[in-house]
Order: C-alpha cells, then sequence, then structure tokens
DNA sequence: AATGAATGAGAATTCATTCAT
DNA sequence: AATGAATGAATTCTCATTCAT
C-alpha cells in the first residue's frame, strides 16, 4: 500500500539527513538531503514541514532507535556485571557500527532547536533498563540520585570511549574494557 | 597603547560571539557578533579573516581559559582526594558562572568546523594536572589508558552533572556531590 | 444527478476562493482554496484549469451576482429618485452582507490577470439598469457620456461610501444616505 | 555625499517596484525589481528589510506624491470653482503622465499588506487642501460628513475617469470636464 | 586600521500543476 | 472523475565576505 512508500521515504529523508548532519553539522542544506535521499526539494518538505521538524525526528528517531538496540538484545539471565557489560557492549557496537548516526546525534544533543518535548520524547522507554540501573546503583554513591543521572552517565561514558576506540583503533578492546570499568565503578562504588 | 586596544576588540569579539553561540548555535551571524562586541562588521574580518577563524579561536580561548581557571586554584596541599574534590569544584563552579561559555564550548567541541589543530591546542598545558590524574589512576581500572582519556572522563562528567545543577537547581549540593564521587569512583576504583 | 454535483462542487470552489482572496489577496493558494471548499487538490483543476481560470470565472460570477442583485430588486414604480435610492440600496447591502466578496472583487477589479473578455462580461446585462441611469442622467452635465461612465460612478461611490460605513458604523445611516446624495448629485445636476 | 546616493539608490527601488507592481501586481519579485532598480538582489533588503516595508513605503511615497503635487500648484486666487478646477487638472494629469504610479497604487490600495499605520500617513497633510474642500462642500449635501469622504470621492472620481481616458484617448477632453462635472456636482449640490 | 554599504551565492519554503492510483 | 503525493521552479530573505571611503 501507500503507506509502505510514504515510510520508506520519510526514512530514506531521515537517514540522508543523519549522513549529511554528521558530515556538516546542522546547517546541512535541505536541499541536499533530498537529493541524498532521493526526493525533490519539495517533497522534503511534505514529510517535514519545516527543518526543525526533521530535526526534531531525527532526534527522537535516533534515541528511540538507540534504545530500541539496547533493550532488544537486554539479557535477563547472568550476574548483574554480566548483564550490565551486555548492555554496555551493545551500545557501544551500536554507536560503533554508525558513526553518522552517533556524529548527527552528538549535533542534535547540543542543540537548541530540540525541543523540550522531543527531549522528553528521546528519554521514554527505558523504563526496563532502568531497573537494572536501580540495581547497579542500589549500593553505590548514587543509590540517592535518578535513574535519569545513571543512564546519563552510561551514555556520556560510552560516548567518550567510542571517541577514544575511534581515534585508536588498534586499541579497541582496551578502551571498550577500561570505558565499561568506569561505567561500573561509577555507579556501584562507595 | 594600540596594542591594547587591539587585544581589548579581539576580546570583544569572542566574548560576543561566546554568547551569541550559546543562544543560536554556530550559524550565529558575524554581522550580529560584530554588532554586539560594539565593532563594525568588517572590522571583525581584520582580526579573524574567516569565520572558521573566529571559531576556532575561540574554542581555543575557551579550552585554555577553563584549563587556566583549573591550574590556577590547584592545589598543591591536602589529600588526593582533596585535591581532586577542589579540581571538581573549579571545574563545575567555572561552568555554572557562565553558562554562555559553557554551551558554546559545548556547541564547538561536536563540530567539525574546529580542526585538528585547534583540538590540539586545546589539549595542550594540562600537564601538571595530568600529574595528579595520573596518581589517581594509578591503582584504577584504567591505569593502563593516557591520561587525555581520565581527563575526557574528568570533562563529561563535569558537563552532565551541570546539565542535572541547572535543571535541578534545589538539588544542587546532591548533584555536585554524586558528580565528583562517579570521577572519584570511575577513576581510582577496580 | 451527476451535473448538479458537480455545479455545487464548482460553487464551492469559487466560494471559497472569494474568502480567501478577501483574506490574503489573489496570491491565496490553490491548495488552501481547494481545501477550504471540502475538494482535492487535484480536483480543483478539473473545473478550473489554471488559476486565472478560476480568478476569472470569479470575477465574472461576483460581477454577475452583483448586477442580478439589483436587477432583481429593481423597481418598475414610484419617482426615478425612489428607483435610484432603492438601487444604492440593494448595492450596499449586497456590499455590506458579504464582505468577502466585496473585498474579493476590489482585488480582481484591479488585476491584470483578468482578461479583456472577462471584463466585458463582467459589464453586459446592466441594459434594464441603463435605462433608468440614462433618464437620471438626461438633464445632467453627463448627458453625452456613456452609460457605462454613470455606472461606473454608481459603482465607486457606493464602494468608498461602504468603507465609510465599515469604519464609522455608528455613522452607517448618514454615510449611506451622503453617498447617495453625492450620487444623485453628480448624475442629475448641471 | 554618502547620503545622496543612498537616497538616490532608495528612489530607484522605489521606482523600479511602481514599475514592476503596475505589471504584475503586488507580486512582482524582489529579484526582479532589485535588478530594475540597478541593485543587487540583497541591496534591495538593507533599504527593505522586509518586501512588506517596500510595499508599504512605496504606498506612502506615492500617496505624498500626489498629494504634493495637488498642494505644489494650489492655486490661491480665483473664484472657489476655478480653484477646483486646477486641482482636478493636476489629478488627472498626474495620473496620466505616469500610469504606472497610478497603476501600482491602485493595486497598493486594496491590498491588506498596507498597514493601518501606513494608510494614516498616506492620508496625512491634506489639511491645505481640506479647507477648500470644506468651503465646496459647506452648502452641499455632504456638509456634515468629514472633509475625508469628499476627499475619498475627489480621489475615485478622478480615477475612474482616468479609466476612461485611457480607454476612450480621443474623448479625453470631453471625459476630464464630465469627471470634473460630476465631482462638482456630487460635492456641491444640494 | 575602521567603517558599513554592497554583493550574490545560497537557504528554507511555497505553490501551481501533474499524474499514478 | 477524484484523490493527494510528488515535483521543481520560483520566491523571499540571510549572511560571509569585499571594498571604496
Amino acid at each position: 500500500m501507500a503507506q509502505t512508500k510514504k515510510i520508506h521515504r520519510r526514512n530514506a529523508i531521515l537517514n540522508a539527513a543523519s549522513k549529511l548532519i554528521a558530515a556538516q553539522g546542522l546547517g546541512a542544506p535541505t536541499a541536499k538531503i533530498a537529493k541524498a535521499a532521493g526526493v525533490s526539494d519539495g517533497s522534503l518538505f511534505t514529510y517535514f514541514p519545516e527543518k526543525d521538524d526533521l530535526l526534531n525526528q531525527l532526534y527522537v528517531e535516533l534515541k528511540v532507535e538507540l534504545r530500541d538496540a539496547v533493550i532488544a538484545s537486554y539479557p535477563r539471565t547472568g550476574s548483574l556485571k554480566q548483564q550490565a557489560r551486555h548492555l554496555w557492549d551493545t551500545l557501544v557496537d551500536w554507536g560503533l557500527n554508525d558513526p553518522a548516526k552517533r556524529r548527527s546525534m552528538a549535533q542534535l544533543n547540543v542543540s537548541d532547536r530540540i525541543t523540550p518535548a522531543s527531549r522528553r520524547a528521546g528519554m521514554a522507554g527505558w523504563d526496563d533498563l532502568a531497573i537494572m540501573m536501580q540495581k547497579m546503583a542500589a549500593k553505590g554513591s548514587l543509590r540517592e540520585r535518578p535513574t535519569a543521572f545513571s543512564i546519563k552517565i552510561l551514555l556520556s561514558l560510552s560516548e567518550l570511549t567510542m571517541d577514544f576506540i575511534l581515534e585508536f583503533p588498534k586499541e579497541s578492546e582496551a578502551y571498550h574494557q577500561a570505558g565499561f570499568d568506569a561505567f561500573w565503578n561509577a555507579l556501584t562504588k562507595r
């Protein structure tokens, strides 16, 4: 049905946007995005009436995708640390596999064109994970801070870990591990 | 003398840029920056031949300023933890005292308009500090990673701590403390 | 039957056009007009192949409607002045009752998108009235000008009278009367 | 001095606008206007930050120019009727001499892009004339309406007179006279 | 050096019109 | 016929950069 095609086009635009924003920042022209997505200049605006809409929906989409990747592989068995490690691996792999998405997310994260509503939407759905975070932090020094704080620490540390991995690919394994340790200790130690 | 005036104007431009970039992103027009700095449109370009020069120099300037604030008050006495805490306090205070600088730095951090050379320049001069970081990490799980990794963790965690403090000002103290604990544990624990 | 529906849709479009043109000028988008008329973007073009067709037909339609309103109530009895006054009343009432039509007509009147043919069509059918105008002007200083000149004076003066009535609604009656006097004197006096 | 050049450029833009609006309506592109004025696309916007500013200032300018033409030649001697006739002549001549200005004014008159403030500015400065209008209307049926009403009648009737003169140039004189008679009778008769 | 007007290459957005369904 | 998504040329406006004064 036509619905399928519409979704396909929408995704093509979001994908193209992600790539171009990664390469050129939020100033990436809608015309280039449209062309990269294989749609006409005008069509982009039937999907996203304003560029800010595109930016906001891309932001949410990326957040959701990341979250889903994490949740999907969330292991219910094993020690807490094993579970945490699995989570960490998924996160870092996702980011490393799609550098464009990661870079564009970084730009969007610090932009004031992302509305509070989008920020909220981007935060939603971590509930399952929150439980594990809670358990992890239960005895650590952050035990009285909200889970959102722990999640932000997770995301921040994984971000910077990826930066180092990309800069020193040969020591990928070492940074991957070190990053996890930092995260684990930050959350659980006291 | 004339030299003094020139430096003053240059600073005025950098200051204005910081404020406008904080408010509007890297797209902030040079014309607005010039006006806010009290110089003519054209004059800006005698100080910074291209906008990217302004951006890069602002980046380095902010990094240097932050580093100097940290170094200046760096305490040579007290326990390692006390020194670290002092460092943390200085950092967070600097960021909270000048939100414009912090926000503009966040934008510049993720921009591809900042050249590798500027990134390197921004990293320089932490040597004094590096020693303390080294000591802190000496027995932790990051002991084999370069100090730059620890420093990035410091900056990342302080960033996110400030975000939470700004969002929940009433719990300022608690987040300030929790952020530091996370940092301390990430670096020193094993 | 189908014919009825078609006419209904055509009228809906013309009506919507009138309202939107009144509000936004001739630049009113066909898409908005279509939506306001309850038809699809594409359908509008089966009724009016080009926007200029819509504009021209709207122009003629409005002229005809106005003329018919005037003619319909044209009184065959009473003094010439009474008849003229009736005519004046009808005209002003029509305009005041449907400000959208009046405003859109004003825009169309001065547009160069209205073809000479449409202008001619819009002028047609005033014959009945022309006789009265002739009689009115018979002894006035315009007696040697064509009736079209008198009719234009009638329309112009009624237009401006309506403008004042709308601006000063409390003196509606006074302007209505004054406008008529001006018209009557312009036509009949010498 | 530079001031002179600026005014010259501003006038060039207004002139070009007048011509293009006369020919194509208010939709005339700023780019065309700029080119016709011999300035760059961007320059137009240093003189008129938005197209609506250009439109509004053109409106006021035309009104002022017309008014000045009328006032400048306003005769202090002769009978009231002679004075009125002179006024009428000036008005009609102005309009016929510069059809572009007349046509663009007609478009602007009915546009809702002209702000109330501009309308007010366009109305100002007729005071000298108002005295004559007052005298003319003193014994006529409009004696209790504000002078603005009479002025509008003057403008409306001269407009339509010009339309007929342009359509039937051979009878120019006759229409010129007939128009004046209509005006005179409308104002002075009872 | 400083000024600020001028430039013109983009940039986002709009819209009449087409056309596959 | 009717629909409404797709198109891309056209439009308004922005902005880094230049340059005459």
